[in-house]
DNA sequence: GTTAAATATATGGTTATCCGTATATTCTAA
DNA sequence: TTAGAATATACGGATAACCATATATTTAAC
């Protein structure tokens, strides 16, 4: 696999701030939980205008929260894994024990029809 | 010991809106690495005023975050032992490993002269 | 009871955040 | 090279969050 990542720094406040926010957090729920999404696939999930969902993974993006990779014409956002361990402990711990919180989100998903194929990851 | 404590309620967004403030985040870290701490002891901690220690810390109790108990003429505020699971490990991750983030207000702390004494735990 | 210390709350002003709408960009397919 | 799909950004307007100041409450000491 590959080597070592090496960590960024991240302002708590600033981390907290990023998951004070409904959308964001249930965004960031279900891609900690499904490993990556692109922006269609959260529009649908949360019933959210695209806008709204394109701003909110935008500031999560420009604070070091998300990565991106353009697919085709998706783009796909995954936690980035560069955040320092205590913060993905958070992120993990957060939408593990609160499965409840986006099992509606959850459910949108797996009945969405027409889900971007994703390029395998092998060999990358 | 006493027996087991019934978790409370929390919404995770709710949650992260209490972290989301310097302020809020700085009387929490200092008081998750403290056990109990009064609002003049976070006064001079975060050299900030009473009325905004005050303030904040009425909105974190309010949330459920903290629980305050009065002695004397100081009220001492602890996290709630009632929170559940996750947003305590929450808690406990942020100020463990964000101490750096803290320091000066701990340092602050340390040299503080004059601070109240606690009242004897033990067989409450 | 009066005073002083510690803490809490009320009020109004300022700033930050969030949103809907409109528009721009990027890519694919023809 | 044009059209359409997916995504990004710009622009006001509305709301929420935060703050400083002033005042109220509670307790202890005298």
């Amino acid at each position: 696999m590959s080597g070592d990542i090496v960590e960024i720094e991240i302002n708590p406040t600033q981390f907290y701030k990023c998951l004070a926010d409904e959308t964001r957090l249930r965004c960031l729920m279900l891609i900690q939980l499904e490993g990556e999404l692109c922006v269609c696939e959260l529009m649908e999930a949360l019933q959210e205008s695209q806008p709204k969902i394109s701003r909110h993974l935008a500031q999560l993006r420009n604070c070091g929260l998300l990565t991106d990779r353009r697919q085709g014409q998706w783009v796909f956002y995954r936690i980035n894994e560069a955040l320092p361990a205590w913060s993905k402990l958070v992120l993990h711990v957060t939408a593990a024990e609160n499965l409840e919180h986006c099992a509606a989100d959850l459910a949108r998903l797996d009945h969405m029809g027409s889900r971007p194929e994703r390029a395998k990851t092998c060999c990358a």
